[in-house]
RNA sequence: GGGGUUGUUGUCUAGCUUGGUAUGAUGCCAGCCUCGGGCGCUGGAGAUCGUCGGUUCGAAUCCGACCAGCCCCA
């Protein structure tokens, strides 16, 4: 018994140390030398792989393309939109040596792309032809997080992908921020299980140099809240700065509107935050890159029947597109592959022993209730995929508790400084739009507002701070 | 930004107060045993004690700086 290997720790005792467990312990991810960078490792890099497919696809097929974008960026760019350049500033990393020797010109790694990308969108674009441009970049960005460091969700580099498009007029972009803001919502909904809420930033909490920002918002099962994607529409306060002009039809030269918008891999921390419980993961089949796990057992006598029998039953069930992979390993007992594999969250183990092939049957085990059944074999096909779609449902379901029942509401300053303390959560109140507001607000409370939701009632109630009566609501909550 | 705390073999750890080259487990390797919830037995290899410097005849141990992890406060 050596519990070493598996999560030591509770949950609900210690959440933060609980998360690091899983993800070092699953083997998703793992310190590098550097402070505040983590090395993504095969499993990790596996679950990111698909996000990364799905979100190709759908990117391809609303008329993205994909590009790269190097990751060093001047400074006279970097420092040409003063807003934007003015929110980064903290966090860059800058290169200002080549060998020994200086540079002429301090180098910026890249914090986010869009001067560098509008620098050159400058030059790409100068008719009403060249519109839209919808282009995409898979790649990583820095940002220095020297104090408070948690894998995935805050660390210097990030793994992510980061959209940048230029539009004839407004609407247009409108419309694009919408349509990207759906696919993220689509994808961390439908796949990763997690619901989330839409809408809107505040001026203060909005991304730097935008115009106005989109997001998701979910709720990890500790009570505090993640910004899951964002989608912001920039204006033109881009377009300006950096050129971005077009002849129109009626040959009057104009400035590009322009979206920009990215998600990253600390969706991949959500997902352990919001499914994952005692042992370990729990993931949505969906994206788990190891749907089934067969799990042969034997002893010396029966190894090469029952390994067989295991080979043909995973070959069925690849035939029927479902990932699936046979633990075949000689060197662990059974017992120490059922705990390895619910450790690293694997929906659903299909164990298979001489009992059951003389009985025909194998026997399911389902990762998110621990419930297990046997099913006969020629059951095998629809019962598994029958059942990885319940336990993507029983997933998608328990968050959609777990956020309705932690989303409260305040009518009073009081009511919600009460309520974030006991409970944490979504609180939603009413706000009149200033910023002293929700600056006193996060200075009792820690807690600022996460999002205006697209569907927030207007004048229902005064402002909890100031008693203004213009007000619409928003959810309050404290973030990672 | 301020404060606290930790670092000993791949991993977890004893030793530190009171200075004398490091304990145990697990993992790893070899062989046996067999596997329905982290099996068992025998033998073996594995350590710049986070790094650099200082004190000392002698430092994992005392002192300083730095690096990294974690926690609390802004």
């Amino acid at each position: 018994m050596t519990k070493e290997i598996g999560i030591t720790v509770k949950k609900s005792f210690d959440f933060s140390d609980w998360y690091t467990q899983c993800v070092v312990k699953s083997g998703i991810a793992d310190y590098s030398p550097v402070k505040g960078f983590v090395i993504l490792r095969p499993y990790g890099y596996a679950i990111w792989e698909i996000i990364r497919e799905i979100l190709d696809n759908e990117l391809k097929r609303t008329g993205h393309k994909n590009g790269f974008l190097p990751v060093l960026i001047p400074e006279s760019l970097l420092t040409r939109e003063k807003n934007h350049f003015q929110g980064f500033m903290p966090e860059v990393f800058w290169v200002t040596k080549s060998g020994s020797n200086d540079l002429r010109e301090k180098l910026a790694v890249r914090p986010t792309s869009e001067t560098l990308a509008y620098s050159m969108f400058s030059k790409w674009i100068s008719s009403y032809r060249d519109l839209p441009l919808k282009l995409n970049f898979w790649n990583s960005a820095l940002r220095a997080e020297i104090k408070s460091t948690k894998p995935l969700i805050r660390n210097s580099e990030f793994l992510w992908q980061e959209g940048h498009t230029a539009h004839s007029d407004e609407s247009e972009a409108d419309d694009e921020v919408r349509t990207i803001l759906d696919i993220y919502r689509n994808l961390i909904e439908e796949y990763l299980a997690i619901p989330t809420i839409s809408g809107l930033k505040t001026d203060k909490e909005k991304f730097v140099g935008a115009k106005y920002t989109t997001c998701l918002e979910s709720l990890m099962a500790d009570g505090k809240a993640l910004q899951m994607a964002t989608s912001h529409h920039l204006g033109q306060n881009f377009s300006k700065p950096f050129e971005i002009k077009y002849l129109d039809r009626d040959t009057n030269e104009q400035y590009v509107w322009q979206t920009s918008w990215g998600i990253s891999w600390r969706i991949i921390g959500a997902l352990i935050m919001v499914h994952g419980d005692d042992r370990g993961l729990i993931l949505p089949p969906n994206i788990s890159p190891v749907q089934v796990i067969i799990v042969p057992i034997y002893k010396d006598d029966s190894k090469a029947t029952v390994k067989q029998k295991a080979y043909d039953l995973e070959k069925k069930l690849k035939d029927s597109h479902i990932r699936v992979s046979t633990d075949d390993r000689d060197e662990y007992t059974s017992g120490w592959k059922f705990n390895d594999w619910e450790m690293k969250g694997v929906p659903l183990r299909l164990n298979i022993g001489l009992r059951d092939m003389e009985q025909n049957q194998v026997e399911l085990i389902r990762r998110d209730t621990r419930e297990r059944f046997y099913i006969k074999e020629r059951e095998l096909v629809d019962e598994t995929l029958s059942t990885l779609k319940k336990i993507q449902l029983n997933l998608l379901d328990s968050a959609k508790n777990h956020l309705q029942s932690n989303t409260r509401t305040a009518s009073s300053l009081e009511d919600l400084i009460s309520i974030l303390d006991a409970s944490g959560g979504f609180v939603a109140c009413s706000w009149c739009g200033k910023s002293e507001c929700e600056d006193a607000v996060k200075e009792k409370t820690m807690a600022d507002i996460r999002i205006i939701p697209f569907d927030a009632k207007n004048n229902v109630s005064p402002c909890v701070v100031c008693g203004n009566q213009l007000t619409t609501e928003v959810y309050f909550g404290r973030a990672y």
